[in-house]
DNA sequence: CTTAGGG
DNA sequence: CCCTAAG
C-alpha cells in the first residue's frame, strides 16, 4: 500500500534518483547509527540534532511551514548550501563527497541519520560509475565488527553477500531515467519509499512485526510526538513523524498515516516498523484514492482529505446505527468497539447440548447444527463461551457461594444444573480425549 | 476457513 | 468479545 500511495514517479527514485552513479553506496549509514548521531551533535555544527528521528525529518520536510523551525537545534537541510550539505554529509558518513546535488545530499543525510541497522561503508571507495572495494575481507570484517556490537542484527554472511553495494549497483543499471524531475517532491514520501525498499533487503530475515504491533506502536508514538512537539522539549530522540495535523490541516504529511512510513527499529532489533494508520480495518474500497494516479499534488491532497472524511463518517454512522455496537473506553483511553450479545440461557443450553453431542472443539459443527439460527454467534464465540462456562463451573460449583465471581465470565447467571452438566461433559471428554469421530461420543451419550 | 489461545 | 497465529 505504501508504494501505491506515494506518487508513482518520485517514489521509484529510491533506485533511480538516489542511486546515482558515483555514490550508490552512500545509502547506508555508519553502523552504530544512534551513537554516531549523538556524537555528531558534539562536533558537527550543521548536523546538530538534525534528523535522527522522524520529527526532525518532518520538520525538514515541511520547512515551508515555519512551525517546526522553532524546535531548538533543528536545522533545515533545505536551508543549507551545497557546501554545508557536503560538510554534513561528511560528518554523517565519515567521508567526503563531491556531489553538488542538494537534493541528493539531503536525502543521503536523512537516510544516514535515520537508519539504524545499516553498516558503515566507509571502507569502500567510490569511483566514477563503480564502487571499488578496498578488499572484501576488510569489509566483511568491518561488518562483523559492527554486528558484534549489535547482537540483534542478522547474520554476518548475509550482510556481506547482500551488501547494499551490490543491490544498488544492480538497480542503477536498469533504471535511471525518471530521476530529477521528481526532486521537488516531498522528502517524506521519498523517505517512506526508501524505507520500504531498504527494509526488504536489509531485514529480509527478520521476523515481521505483527500488524497489531505496528498499529499500536504507531498510534502510541503519534500521540507521543504530538505532545512532545507541543511542549517542544529537547528530546528529539523519541519524537516521531507525522505530527502536527492540527497545526496544518492541509499538510501533505500525515492526514493519512498510510502514506507515511517511518523507519524505526523494533526494540533495537533492527526490524523496521512501518508507520501506519489504524483508521480502518475493513477492506478498502476498490477505487479508493490511494490507487488514483497522481497528477497534481494539490488535487491529490484535497481529494484525499475528502475521502478521509467520508471514511470517518462511514465509520461513525456504522457505530451509531448498529444497536449492538457500542464503544467502550479501553484501559488505554482509546475507544474500542464491542458487539455485545449476552448469552441467553437457551443459547447456553444449546451449546452444552452441542458439546455433548459433537464434542468440545467441534465448534463450527456445533454452530452449523445447533446454532443455525443464531447467525451472530460464530464458532469462535461458541468456543469462548464454552471456555467461560468451564471456568464458571469449576470455580463456582464446589461452593455455591462463588456465584458472584462466576459472573465475571458469564453474561448471565448460569443455573447450577447446567454448570454441573458442563463440568460433567468436560470431565468426560477429558477422559476420552478427542480424535475419534463424533459419532462415538454421540452414541456413547445416548 | 477453523481452531486455539492470549488479550 | 476481539485478534491473530497456525494449520
Amino acid at each position: 500500500m505504501e508504494m501505491l500511495n506515494v506518487p508513482p514517479d518520485p517514489e521509484a527514485d529510491f533506485e533511480e534518483v538516489d542511486v546515482q552513479p558515483e555514490q550508490s553506496i552512500a545509502l547506508f549509514a555508519p553502523a552504530a547509527d544512534y551513537g554516531s548521531s549523538f556524537q555528531l551533535e558534539g562536533y558537527s555544527k550543521p548536523s546538530t540534532g538534525m534528523v535522527e528521528n522522524g520529527t526532525s525529518t518532518s520538520a525538514v520536510v515541511t520547512s515551508s511551514k515555519p512551525d517546526f523551525s522553532t524546535l531548538k537545534g533543528e536545522i533545515h537541510l533545505d536551508n543549507l548550501t551545497v557546501k554545508e550539505l557536503q560538510e554534513t554529509f561528511k560528518a554523517t558518513f565519515g567521508r567526503e563527497t563531491s556531489v553538488k546535488d542538494k537534493q541528493w545530499l539531503k536525502r543521503r543525510i536523512l537516510m544516514g541519520l535515520t537508519n539504524s541497522c545499516d553498516f558503515s561503508t566507509t571502507t569502500l571507495v567510490i569511483k566514477d560509475n563503480g564502487v571499488v572495494k578496498k578488499g572484501k575481507e576488510e569489509i566483511c570484517n568491518n561488518v562483523e565488527h559492527n554486528i558484534s556490537m549489535d547482537p540483534e542484527v542478522g547474520s554476518t554472511s548475509e550482510n556481506c553477500e547482500n551488501s547494499p553495494t551490490f543491490h544498488d549497483i544492480r538497480k542503477e543499471n536498469h533504471s535511471n531515467a525518471t530521476g530529477m524531475e521528481s526532486q521537488n517532491y516531498l522528502v517524506v514520501d521519498n523517505y517512506g519509499s526508501e524505507n520500504t525498499n531498504t527494509e526488504q533487503r536489509a531485514t529480509k530475515r527478520a521476523r515481521k512485526p505483527t500488524k497489531r504491533y505496528i498499529e499500536e506502536l504507531s498510534e502510541g508514538e503519534s500521540r507521543d510526538s504530538c505532545s512532545k512537539l507541543i511542549s517542544s522539549v529537547g528530546h528529539r530522540a523519541y519524537s516521531q513523524p507525522s505530527t502536527n495535523m492540527h497545526a496544518t490541516p492541509g499538510q501533505k504529511v500525515g492526514l493519512d498515516g498510510r502514506w507515511l512510513v517511518r523507519r524505526d527499529s523494533l526494540g533495537g532489533s533492527g526490524v523496521q516498523v512501518p508507520y501506519v494508520s489504524r483508521i480502518r480495518r475493513s477492506r478498502p474500497r476498490e477505487n479508493f484514492m490511494t490507487l488514483m494516479p497522481v497528477t497534481s499534488s494539490d488535487k491529490l491532497y484535497s481529494e484525499r482529505k475528502v475521502e478521509l472524511e467520508k471514511e470517518l463518517k462511514n465509520l461513525n454512522s456504522y457505530e451509531y446505527s448498529d444497536d449492538d455496537v457500542v464503544t467502550m473506553p479501553a484501559a488505554n483511553g482509546r475507544l474500542r468497539r464491542k458487539h455485545h450479545r449476552p448469552w441467553t440461557l437457551s443459547e447456553v443450553v444449546k451449546l452444552v447440548e452441542g458439546v455433548a453431542k459433537y464434542g468440545a472443539g467441534r465448534w463450527s459443527e456445533i454452530k452449523r447444527l445447533a446454532f443455525a439460527s443464531y447467525s451472530y454467534r460464530t464458532s469462535v464465540d461458541l468456543k469462548d463461551k464454552w471456555r467461560n462456562l468451564l471456568r464458571a463451573s469449576f470455580a463456582q460449583l464446589p461452593a455455591e457461594k462463588g456465584m458472584q465471581s462466576s459472573r465475571k465470565h458469564a453474561s448471565i447467571p448460569i443455573p447450577a444444573p447446567i454448570l454441573l452438566r458442563v463440568r460433567e461433559l468436560a470431565e468426560m471428554q477429558a477422559q476420552v480425549p478427542a480424535g475419534d469421530t463424533g459419532s462415538d461420543r454421540n452414541s456413547a451419550h445416548k
